[in-house]
DNA sequence: GACTCCGATCTTTTT
DNA sequence: GATCGGAGTC
């Protein structure tokens, strides 16, 4: 075995020990991947482990796809057999085999966050309740909670504790509220995210044939970034090694970033109570980071109380100390990025892809995007909305998911009246009640019409029915790409988008035809034996946009949010927006007041960096489309001083903004209050293209054709017409720059100049 | 009952 | 800067 003699000592220990229970508690840059590459290695060539026993679970299908070339690499094409992936892919492939003792049908669909999001927005409506109190999200997160504990919906409401819970926070109805979500989920042949690992917790718990049969399937079982994981999980990587004991979990507790998702540290502890002769391995030594890098991140780590004992080190050069660098506005901060970027590329000869930029939430992109593409840097940006959450691809997917399932009721509203067949929202309502009343699936509603639905809409109905059901044909006897391509085209979806030739509906147009290139390119990989719809349809439900690229596949910039940046690493990383409330994010200060999730997130961040690492902050910044002052992050300060070098480049001067950015009342004087004192001193935020007089709409009254006029929106114009008669009063004005516009003037924000 | 348009509202992170 | 919802119209 000669690859195992570049291992340090304990990343042999890691790789070697594997019979019985390890937890490889794995630092920052510390080769966390390459030992449980290896240790697969180890099993197959050198223990003669068939692929085939071996189960390797991974946080993303990205880091499953490299960990599989990378074994390839080192143990030959055998490997192709392993079970690697997702808990989420890996489980619902066990889920489609076994379906059926569950009641469900193997072609399953997966609702995804959004369709969870709309069946309880229509449900909260069914139940007449306020959406403000009850919010899609607040409520898909309860839910998603209670699920990920195990908590089914029948214990859920005969607990009185989480009845006083829900009471507490004012909404009564949440116990109610999940048992119809799951319901109506179960009859749409549906599962959401966390039915996934519910179900597979549930089909372990009640079928133990099921069960020794995975246990003996799976003889060795590996999980990376076992700190993300939650309850739901663990217990079924619990089960199903509990026979062979063979499991072990790589992670860092440190890194723990997703406990918002259900992840829980306390996995830890429960694993070393689970498996009392568990072996602890422990990879201390960095090889990623600079010293002054590595050493800022411990500082930084050593203020969260809640962590295990470890000290990350690294025998690297000491490297250069961090930038912090303050801008005046978040443009600012893009342009100071896009030339540092620049001048690294010059002098020490960086190529884009060196590169990331780093931050909190993706609306902040925007600014930095802006200044990339001024300064002709290529740069890609992961995530945001991604691909498959376009409307133009969901909508197409919906055709295709109820073609598959017929009782989809998600994908049944959204296509029901797409295009326009005179079927609106109310004959939906009614379909769907009479589903659930008359406990039929949708598809019999649909296909007996007549009984359920009077007059014209039915004739609608039956035409969509037929239309399916010739797509249902060809979905049958077809491949997936051929099968997509005809409902596209008789759907009349992509005619619609053809028609269409502004530039927005010119990208929706390439974006379909993009995703019938991925099933073309799908069809024609060899490898892949089922080739049909239903298929290709599994392949895709659990992927995300990180799955789809390389970022060392072609030279750009990358810009990603901090969670999105796990398990990467660069030569250059900015990490902007460092402003407080924004990085720690108010929202999770409030809402679970976990400061320290948020520490342990701005540590990933550090810890990705190799060579060189940016800290950035601007003092004034877009927010929901106002601009508003800021604070830098209290995680600055928080960086041991010594490991910082703080970037004079700007600060010493008084910053200039171009016209266009200058708002009203950002005068010299302020912005040099800005960047002299600690705190910026403004007495009221700053209103930013908001017109200092109100307006109100009982302005209009005084309107007459011919004046000129101001618009909020519009800017200035001119009245053609005023149309006083009637109940709907109206003024087509002809704006300077927006050309004719008809409004009326009951909500009309008019003021009137002259 | 369906469709259209304007204005209000909201943005944490993701399988 | 998108999406959602309400009001008004067809």
């Amino acid at each position: 075995m000669d690859f195992l003699s570049t291992l340090n000592e304990p990343q042999y220990e890691g790789v070697v020990n594997t019979e019985g229970p390890a937890m490889i508690i794995a630092g920052a840059g510390s080769g966390k991947t390459r030992v449980l590459t290896y240790r697969i290695a180890y099993l197959i060539k050198e223990k003669g482990v068939d692929p085939f026993n071996i189960l390797s679970l991974t946080f993303t299908n990205k880091a499953a796809r490299e960990m599989r070339e990378r074994i390839e690499k080192v143990a030959g094409l055998n490997a192709r057999n392993l079970w690697m992936g997702t808990f989420h892919s890996v489980f619902a492939r066990i889920l489609r085999a076994e379906a059926d003792r569950l009641g469900y049908p193997s072609n399953f669909t997966i609702y995804d966050s959004d369709d969870s999001k709309s069946l309880i927005k229509t449900i909260v409506k069914e139940f007449g309740l306020d959406d403000k109190v009850y919010k899609p999200n607040v409520v898909l997160n309860r839910i998603s909670g209670a699920k990920n504990r195990l908590v089914e919906w029948s214990e859920y409401i005969n607990n009185p504790l989480y009845a006083a819970d829900d009471a507490a926070a004012q909404k009564p109805e949440m116990g109610r509220i999940y048992k119809t979500y799951c319901q109506r989920c179960f009859k749409a042949d549906a599962m959401d995210f966390d039915d996934l690992l519910l179900n597979t917790n549930i089909l372990f718990r009640d079928h133990l044939d099921v069960l020794h049969k995975y246990q003996h399937r799976f003889k060795y079982v590996l999980v990376d970034e076992f700190q993300d994981t939650n309850v739901s999980q663990y217990l079924i990587t619990k089960k199903l090694s509990a026979v062979s004991q063979n499991i072990a979990v790589v992670g860092d507790d440190a890194q723990s970033i997703y406990a918002f998702r259900g992840a829980n540290i306390e996995n830890i502890l429960n694993f070393e109570k689970d498996f009392p002769d568990l072996k602890v391995i422990k990879l201390e030594q960095n090889y990623r980071s600079t010293k002054n890098i590595v050493e800022a991140a411990n500082s930084l780590i050593a203020q969260n109380k809640g962590q295990l004992k470890k000290s990350v080190w690294t025998a690297n050069n000491d490297g250069n100390r961090i930038e912090l660098i303050k801008s005046i506005s978040d443009n600012e901060e893009g342009r100071f990025v896009s030339s540092t970027i620049f001048e690294q590329k010059a002098q020490n000869n960086y190529e884009n892809k060196d590169f990331a930029i780093l931050y909190r939430t993706n609306s902040q992109s925007r600014a930095i995007e802006e200044a990339l593409r001024k300064s002709g840097i290529p740069y890609k940006i992961y995530g945001g909305l991604s691909f498959y959450q376009r409307k133009e691809i969901k909508d197409l997917m919906g055709y295709l998911r109820f073609a598959i399932n017929t009782n989809d009721e998600q994908s049944f509203r959204r296509i029901i009246n797409l295009p326009k067949r005179g079927i609106g929202p109310t004959s939906v309502e009614k379909m769907v009640v009479a589903a659930f009343e008359h406990d039929i699936p949708l598809w019999e509603v649909l296909t007996n019409i007549d009984m359920f639905l009077p007059g014209r809409a039915a004739n609608a109905v039956r035409d969509f029915v037929t239309l399916v059901k010739s797509f249902k044909i060809y979905v049958d006897s077809k491949d997936a790409f051929e099968a997509a391509s005809h409902i596209a085209k008789a759907s009349g979806l992509l005619k619609e988008l053809y028609d269409d030739k502004t530039v927005e509906g010119l990208n929706r147009y390439e974006n379909v035809q993009e995703l019938l290139n991925a099933m073309k390119e799908f069809v024609e990989t060899p490898e892949v034996e089922d080739k049909t719809l239903g298929a290709f349809l599994q392949d895709i439900a659990l992927l995300t946009d990180a799955d789809n690229e390389d970022p060392t596949d072609n030279d750009f910039v990358s810009l990603m949010t901090i969670h999105a940046s796990k398990g990467l690493e660069f030569k250059n990383v900015f990490i902007v927006g460092l402003e407080e409330d924004l990085f720690p994010s108010q929202m999770m200060l409030s809402s679970r007041a976990d400061l320290e999730e948020e520490r342990r997130l701005f540590y990933v961040a550090i810890t990705r960096a190799q060579d060189n690492l940016y800290f950035s902050y601007a003092l004034s910044r877009y927010r929901f489309g106002r601009l508003i002052n800021c604070e830098p992050s209290r995680f600055i300060e928080e960086v041991d001083p010594n490991y910082i070098f703080v970037n004079t480049r700007f600060g010493s001067r008084e910053p200039k903004l171009g016209k266009s950015e200058q708002p009203p009342g950002f005068s010299s004087s302020f912005a040099r209050n800005l960047m002299s004192n600690k705190k910026p001193v403004a007495k009221k935020p700053l209103q930013y293209h908001k017109p200092s007089v109100d307006f109100k709409p009982s302005d209009t009254s005084k309107l007459g054709e011919g004046m000129k006029v101001e618009h909020p929106k519009f800017g200035f114009g001119k009245v053609r017409k005023l149309d006083t008669e009637g109940a709907n009063k109206k003024a087509i004005v002809i704006f300077e720059d927006f050309g004719e516009k008809t409004l009326l003037l009951a909500f009309a924000k008019l003021r009137i100049v002259e």
